[in-house]
DNA sequence: TCCTCTATTTTTAGGTA
DNA sequence: CTACCTAAAAATAGAGG
């Protein structure tokens, strides 16, 4: 009757790593729409298994969908800014490099 | 000093809330690897906020883009296969009918 | 198989350094 | 701000129907 502390391997049983799959997976999904409520995000999952017919998706297919394309385009927005930047910090190195050679 | 239960509502306070992400993005992002190890499955997660400089990406990027877009392939094969089953459902049904016919 | 129960582990909100 | 602490809440492994 004591539960015994789980060792994180993978569970060979089937049907226990099924039961676990499925209780984790709804623990995982409440998670992930608490986060969206505290911090007022978008967040969205997705999932599928052998042990249900259909993909569970959080909120919605579409959503799931929209969240990640707008996550991506922000990504490479930023990915954009950050070499702008970089081109910005090596032109303003270029710049002081030539003063002090003028310097010299 | 007693701690009362949380609401599930937006956190207006702006520490407080960074605070709560931060522990809720570690949280999550183990679960997820937590899953995938238990049940020997793909898992994925990526997460960006005002409060981190880099995205946080579980396992790599690298493996974020390759596991979501075998599941997207996966997702259309299934698709694509509901839709042969439909059809062959309904050719059957016409087969039936046809037969019906027939015989009156 | 699927649900429910519950002891135990795990997470975490709020406090303190 | 970050890091640690801890009581309390929440998640969940395993058992039983």
């Amino acid at each position: 009757m004591i539960r015994t502390k789980v060792k994180l391997t993978y569970i060979t049983n089937d049907s226990s790593r099924k039961a676990t799959y499925k209780k984790r997976k709804k623990g995982l999904m409440e998670k992930v729409s608490e986060l969206s409520t505290y911090c007022g995000i978008d967040t969205c999952a997705i999932m599928r298994s052998p042990y249900d017919s259909q993909p569970e998706v959080w909120p919605s297919l579409l959503r799931f969908e929209q969240v990640l394309s707008k996550f991506k385009m922000i990504l490479k927005m930023e990915q954009r800014k950050n070499m702008v930047n970089q081109e910005r910090f090596l032109s303003q190195r270029i710049v002081k490099v030539v003063e002090q050679i003028k310097k010299h």
